[in-house]
DNA sequence: CATGAATGAGAATTCATTCAT
DNA sequence: TATGAATGAATTCTCATTCAT
């Protein structure tokens, strides 16, 4: 089996060419990824991340310089990994010229997406530390709500100078947008918690109401 | 009107009628509250509170039980303190027979309110404790979204009867005002901080631009 | 002592003669042994005493001047309480001629008494507070087992020079009595607690056979 | 005595074998041991214990949840330390035929163990703790007292088979047996203190006048 | 006298962070 | 490099005792 003779820590560490070291950084990301979001900035301690991640606080240091830091990086990462793949599917999906069906189609996903357990919890976590952490929530809105009410806007420009739509100002009618489809399961959980949460039924019409009443708002007669 | 002739032992100290016990425990509220809504709930100490209230540790502690029985305390009475005025206003106050005029200064006055400083913290303290105080953002949320919402349901029936809206479901239409009115510079607040607070005017311009796109949708035509 | 004259607060309070100072007195008295025999000497705090006396603190300490002293008044009373009854009960009780039931009968009266569970709460607290009270140990040990064995060699002498016990040394008779009769359910008391009670009937039995192997050690043959 | 007193500094704390973590451990049961039968449970406090081993207070808790297990933990220690060597010697150590030799040799070696000031201080432990812990009286006495009868009861069934007894109920009779010898000495102990404790000549005295007075009741004639 | 408040300290427990091995 | 230990402070809560009203 093995040709190694100098004693090495753990050989088999090193499989699949990542360098231990990052899968270390890994583990204590995920590892507090997961306790800072169940637990809050305050509720968690490094110590829990630690033993978590299966490695020692020493090594916790090593990659981040205090528990500030590494909370931002976390935030950062999630709102990042959650934010992103949503994006562009803001722009390209939809063009099958029943503005309502296509809408309602985005609707859905778009609210799923921010109904997400774990989105809702970093929302909290987010809102709940802005005291602390300012820049945190100016993040999570530029790439959260910011970012998909830009898309929209410009989306929904298209559609008036389609005429499909009739407004004057298109960052407020994808607000308006944006939080009829959203505003009323998203202030539901914030404040009521994950012990009734929605179904999927619900919230699919949710957004097919907020949907419905943009158009009758928005739709050009 | 005036029971007092008698001597009473250190006139001035009970001045207002007010026994001590009660001055003390209001001082103990208001200090409390103040630092809770700065600080958070684990952000406050108790003996920052007992220094506030130019009390002594022990007099907050033969008030209050615990820094838990304290918190959900200050938050209910802030709550209701908060909440309960606006409830009536809203069937009373419009009966102009101009719908968007009145549905207008509803709506500034009640954005207002809910963007009072104050209101922002206390919001995002319950939101950032619900995982340790589910019962307060319940709380909350009843005696403040779900109320405005209630009550706009029937108002909004009532203008439905008298032909004035056109709606099936009195309080998804209630919700999409609501939130069309709010989500705004309420999701900004919360997530933006305070730093750039909105101005008066911002605010009566979201208030008024929200009204208008509820018209768009629910007026009968 | 005198007519009373002067307007007095509470006139009635003074009925039955005794003194209000006295009532509190023995208000306190009262409350503090039965939470001191509950919680123990540092289990029990100067508030809870008085409260339950329905009394303010500083009328506890008016009566005694600290907790220590409390402490040891009401351990004094209440081995006083307890013990002198007995006392006399042990010569008398017994000259039916037929030493083995009238040991019976002293035996079984005096174990009930010694299993009682305020008597056997006192011991348990006296033995855990030797270290901080030991004249308390000794108060109890001379009112206690002391004081019967005093008694009880007292009357083995003369039961011996009657010719009805052989004994050289009636202390130590008295002792081995003493204990043949009360140390079996006695050490399961204070080990094992008052979860599993003996029962009457076992406690005699205990007595019985207690005295059956006295006198078939201590019987002139 | 006790593993070692001198300082040794840092340079080869590994040495004996014994890893650095192990060595702390002990020397926290040592300290907390010592402090806790000296000054009772809630007479000692963590600092106390950290202090007196040597140790940061973080280490204690590292070691041991709380106060209480860490108790438990010592309590539980020094009674299986204290019980276990004794337990066999009670059935092998005696057949020179001259039971009453025998049996006097026994009390005696029994006795001394027992009156040993480590083990009178712990039992004056779990019987004032026994209201917090009951389960460690209950271990107590199942280690201790309880074992020497069974112990006792299965070593006079044998001499009774063999004619040297006559006795129905041998655990009563161990149970006598075991009184007759300890109860003396040992409850001058709990309630007398140690303050004139009974010298080794007065504890054998004590021995041979028990198992003198057992024999007188129980030896077969 | 008696009530509520104050004092001042001390308890257990936890934490973020840094040494030393 | 990584582990256990140390540091040093903070926090909640409780207590015995004493003022002031």
């Amino acid at each position: 089996m093995h040709p190694r003779m100098t004693t090495r820590p753990s050989p088999q560490d090193e499989s699949e060419d990542e360098p231990r070291s990052t899968r270390k950084r890994r583990a204590i990301l995920d590892a507090s990824t997961s306790v800072f979001l169940s637990n809050g900035y305050v509720g968690t301690s490094m110590d829990e991340i630690a033993a978590l991640a299966r490695v020692s606080k020493q090594t916790v240091y090593k990659h981040f310089a205090d528990k500030e830091r590494l909370f931002s990086e976390i935030v950062t990462a999630t709102v990042d990994e959650i934010a992103d793949p949503n994006y562009d599917e803001v722009l390209n999906l939809m063009d099958t010229g029943d503005a309502e069906r296509d809408l309602c189609a985005f609707a859905r996903r778009q609210l799923r997406a921010v109904m997400e357990p774990r989105l809702l919890q970093l929302r909290r976590l987010v809102i709940g530390e802005a005291g602390r952490f300012p820049q945190l929530g100016r993040l999570f809105y530029e790439r959260g709500p910011g970012r998909t009410i830009d898309a929209l806007a410009t989306m929904f420009e298209r559609l008036a100078s389609r005429g499909a739509l009739e407004l004057d100002d298109p960052r407020l009618a994808a607000a308006h947008f944006n939080w009829l489809v959203m505003s009323i399961p998203l202030n539901q959980a914030m404040l009521l918690g994950e012990d009734e949460p929605a179904t999927q039924a619900e919230l699919d019409r949710y957004a097919d109401a907020g949907v419905r009443a943009f158009l009758a708002a928005y739709r050009s007669r």
